[in-house]
DNA sequence: GAATTTGCGTACGGTACCGTATGGAAAAAT
DNA sequence: ATTTTTCCATACGGTACCGTACGCAAATTC
């Protein structure tokens, strides 16, 4: 009989936004709105207007929140057993487009989405964009490849993982993992 | 004195879905109002419901348009001359992922993003990717490679192309020349 | 040249939001 | 046991839309 508002202690800052994020993914930045979010959370607006200044206050946190998420994921993602670097890479490809990744990746695109029309976005996402090239680098350069190399191997890895995500082709296709496989490995180099 | 709508004559409906695609690329499709386009156009939003039902029918001839429209550019773009198939892959690469072409990127994109919240636009976009592919493919297959290598070589193609177009980093930097004719080179595989 | 059709303006009701003001219950502090 | 603070509901005014009803002038047809 609908105890789990009853039971369920009162929502803080943090709740807001992890709700919010969870609404940016399934809609987007346009159907992040405040009373849609507090219709969720089976509560009235008025509680959101006690957490947060506006709607604004609440995309900042988003925002940061994303980042900071983001920037802690790539550096755990990405530090290698000395000798495994190459296995490192292909983890790296391999979790940024997993398929059981299909939140992450709903909010990496809803975010880029964001950040084409908004310039404070948009600078969030080059931070977080050369700080994942340059920690893919590094794998690259301790395999012995020159700098530039590594570099334009890092770019194609993140073009291929957010690009593969965003195209509709034959999920369903039972090759679709050699090809993932043989991708990879054109990628890396082997 | 404002002799522009004065001279000009009359709006007919594909100077709507024209219209439309100019703010779909500016603004994303929740931008996409009927009252700011037609405000855009100088117009009420009188002259929008009689070319149109309602936004829907607008949306609707917007994305055939921009079906038909890709459809016939992927053609164009892959027809090559025998034994310079190569040179046309690059080609495409080039031409999609061009600096120049940032309005037809901007339109990409936001179709796609369309395409994540309806799922007849993800229909349309599955087809356009589809033919696309397959497209290249015959490219690959002309330069006699497997069925399954001209396939995942394509795949890689449109993936690092519109992942590149959705990434923001460094373009400002000098060497990106260099990068993109290495990374081009690495998925043609030369 | 009168009648019609075409293309758009004006005016309206309705919805979905945003943000504010205010009140009030429950929890915490005193 | 009051007082205070915390957290949320209610109620409101305001904006930006959508779609419809209707009017009207210019172009077109008759």
């Amino acid at each position: 009989m609908a105890t789990e508002r009853r039971t369920r202690t009162q929502l803080d800052r943090n709740d807001w936004i992890e709700g919010a994020i969870d609404v940016l993914a399934e809609h987007g930045i346009a159907g992040l709105r405040v009373e849609v979010l507090a219709k969720n959370f089976g509560v009235t607006k008025g509680s959101f207007y006690w957490h947060f200044k506006d709607r604004q206050d609440l995309l900042d946190a988003v925002l940061q929140l994303w980042k900071e998420g983001r920037l802690r994921d790539i550096e755990k993602q990405t530090t290698a057993i000395a000798g495994k670097e190459l296995a490192q890479i292909h983890h790296v490809i391999d979790v940024y487009s997993a398929v059981r990744n299909r939140k992450g990746i709903s909010i990496e695109l809803a975010v880029r989405d964001w950040a084409r029309h908004d310039p404070r976005v948009s600078a969030v996402v080059e931070e977080v964009d050369a700080y994942r090239l340059d920690c893919t680098r590094k794998l690259f350069l301790a395999l012995g490849l020159t700098d530039d190399e590594a570099h334009a191997r890092s770019i194609l890895v993140f073009a291929y993982v957010f690009g593969h995500s965003l195209m509709a082709y034959d999920r369903n296709n039972p090759k679709v993992t050699e090809f993932k496989r043989w991708i990879a490995e054109r990628i890396t180099g082997r």
